[in-house]
DNA sequence: ACACTTCCTATACAGTTGTACAGTCTTTTA
DNA sequence: TAAAAGACTGTACAACTGTATAGGAAGTGT
């Protein structure tokens, strides 16, 4: 995290209003976009006011690239909470897939807030998915040098492969879902899944 | 269509100025999102003033019904353009796939579009991709009465998995060529593809 | 006790938003 | 030609936007 440091008036359970901005920030950014969320509607269900939120971020711009920093952090703290011993390669690369995809349940607001960030995409700015397919490409060339990944592929072609793999499906379900909402028959567990794979 | 119908002062080749309204406002909010386009960068784009928008659609939510309404009217037209003589059904499918590919690629803003449209998901309104679930379904089910479709499977999963089909790839290609463009390895034709399938 | 830093509120401001409306053209109808 | 209808502009307005800033409250260090 970037900041969970304990400040002056930091509980110990709750959260500074600083951590409670951001966080609020992400859900609300998740569930209806960056554009249409104001810093006040942010400011109200943090519970502070809206001077707050520009003292401890400035403008809305850096509270946005907070957030993703916190998203990034996630994804790092995800793939460093599995210890990298002498096992294969194979199983450390799915116990690392694991490990993602169980924060993501944890967070479903991430994965709302990536799903938008995805496609907003571009412009001149740093961004998510830029910072994200760093993070990935650090894995590969790590894996890389300790021989624990195959070296056929180039480091382009294995990024890809494990960034679809692991957003892949989770930007397309909602599709399903919805498209299964309207129809009785596909209710319950035995929704259908989806599958992604890549083809060169 | 819904109202192509020349107006007073609509002239051959050129659209109505309510066309260009709505052409413009399609392509916004393709590129920006609904919630981060306002009216008067519409009217900007198509040459009026505020005022005309007013004047034709009432209020901007009217508009934004207008323009799913166009884009539902594209693919109605994409499947309707294929003749239903009697072919085998496979082919039927397949031609209208192709049928709907080609407006797609003729109109990419329309996808851009979809892509928001359907992770912004719906609310209350009854939205684009219910709208076009109905008009899929209405396929299968002509196709069904006609005895050109299987009943083995129920009419939902055969929606599904057209829709997953049709628009799957186009979700999840972007992500994918976001990430190749970090790569100089990855540049050019032979750009990762992606497959999306359907397991039950 | 003091100053000092940090957290936080309140208010203000210029710019933008969606909507409303009065009025002016232009076309159609009769 | 007169009148009715529709297309279109310009202006106005209240609500909201992001940002700025002055000042109070609460903590720490000396």
């Amino acid at each position: 995290m970037t900041d969970r440091v304990a400040g002056p008036r930091a509980r110990p359970d709750d959260l500074t209003a600083k951590a409670r901005i951001r966080r609020e920030a992400l859900h609300l950014f998740a569930e209806h976009g960056v554009g249409a969320t104001s810093l006040r509607t942010i400011a109200a269900s943090a519970g502070v006011t809206v001077g707050l939120i520009v003292h401890h971020y400035g403008t809305k711009e850096a509270l946005c690239d907070a957030v993703e920093l916190e998203v990034v952090d996630l994804f790092a703290e995800a793939i460093a909470s599995v210890p990298v011993d002498d096992r294969p390669a194979a199983d450390l690369v799915a116990a690392r897939d694991v490990a993602v995809a169980e924060m993501l349940a944890d967070n479903p607001a991430v994965v709302d807030y990536l799903r938008r960030a995805i496609l907003h995409g571009g412009g001149d700015r740093k961004d998510l998915v830029s910072r994200l397919t760093e993070l990935t490409a650090q894995q590969v060339r790590d894996l890389r040098t300790a021989g624990l990944a195959s070296t056929r592929q180039t480091v382009g072609e294995q990024v890809v492969t494990i960034m679809v793999r692991q957003l892949g499906r989770l930007f397309l379900q909602p599709l399903v879902d919805r498209i299964a909402e309207e129809f009785d028959d596909l209710a319950g567990p035995s929704r259908p899944q989806l599958l992604v794979t890549l083809t060169r």
